[in-house]
DNA sequence: CGATAATGATACGGCCCCGTAACGATCGGG
DNA sequence: CCCGATCGTTACGGGGCCGTATCATTATCG
C-alpha cells in the first residue's frame, strides 16, 4: 500500500507547504529542528540527546541548542533520568503535539488540492 | 485525481525527507530559500525580486540576500532587464534544475516506502 | 576508593539571516 | 526637463545556529 506520487506532484506539494510555512510566521523552525521535533513525536520514547544526535548524524551541541530553542517555544521539555542521572529524557508537550498535528493537516490539505500529472 | 494521504503518512514522509536533508550536508537551504527555489523552477518566468517578495509575503532584502546565497551555490542567476533596467530577471541554471530534481526524487522515493495507516 | 568512561551543557569564534532604513539607478508623467 | 515613483541593493544592529573544544556531573570498573 505504498503512496504513489509523481515527481511533479511531489515538487508542487513541497513548494506549497513551504510557502505556507514561510507565511505562517509562527513556525519558523529550521530543517534540523523540524527533523528533531518529528523524531521525538513519531518514534518511541525515551529520547536522549545522544540518541537524537546519532539518529540525525549531528553533534550533541546541535541537539542541546535545538532543545533550548524548542523549549522556549514550549514544544518539548527536558527532565533528568532518575536512574542514570547523566541522561536527560526529552518529553513531549501539548503545544508540541499540536504543532505536529498542525503540520500534518497542512501537508494533507495541500496534497488533497494537487491535480494529476 | 487528488492525492490521498493520511496524516500519519504525511508526518512520516515529512520526517524522513527532513532526515535525508539534514544528512545530505550539501543541500542546507533554509525554508525560505527552498520556497524561493521551487517558485522559480515551478512557476512561469519571468521572475523578479519584487514578484517573489510579494509572492512569499516577505521583504525585498530577503529575496536579494537569498539570491546572493543561492547564486554562490550556482542554483540561480540574475540579469538586468534590458527593456526596463530597474528590473532584475532571475534565471534558472542547470545546477538548480538538478537540485530541484534531486529533491523530487527524494520525496517520491520516501513516499514509495511508506506503509499504510 | 580512585581512575576512567560517558552524558549533556557551555564557551568561543565565525557565519548567515532578519527587519528597518536608506541609497543609487531608472522610468514616466506633467 | 524635472520631480516623484519604482526597482533592486546595501548598511546597520541584532539574533540564531554552527563545529570544536572543554567542562561538571554521574556512573562504572578494577
Amino acid at each position: 500500500m505504498a503512496l504513489e506520487i509523481k515527481p511533479s506532484q511531489a515538487l508542487r506539494l513541497w513548494r506549497q507547504v513551504h510557502l505556507d510555512l514561510v507565511q505562517d510566521a509562527q513556525s519558523d523552525l529550521s530543517v534540523r529542528q523540524t527533523a528533531i521535533l518529528l523524531t521525538i513525536y513519531l518514534e518511541l520514547p525515551p529520547h536522549t540527546v545522544r540518541g537524537l544526535a546519532s539518529r540525525l548524524g549531528v553533534t550533541k551541541p546541535v541537539i542541546t541548542r535545538a532543545l533550548d530553542s524548542m523549549g522556549k517555544l514550549g514544544l518539548v521539555t527536558r527532565r533528568r533520568d532518575e536512574f542514570d542521572k547523566r541522561n536527560v529524557v526529552i518529553q513531549r508537550t501539548v503545544a508540541g503535539a499540536l504543532a505536529v498535528e498542525h503540520l500534518a493537516d497542512l501537508v494533507t490539505a495541500r496534497a488533497r488540492e494537487l491535480g494529476p500529472a
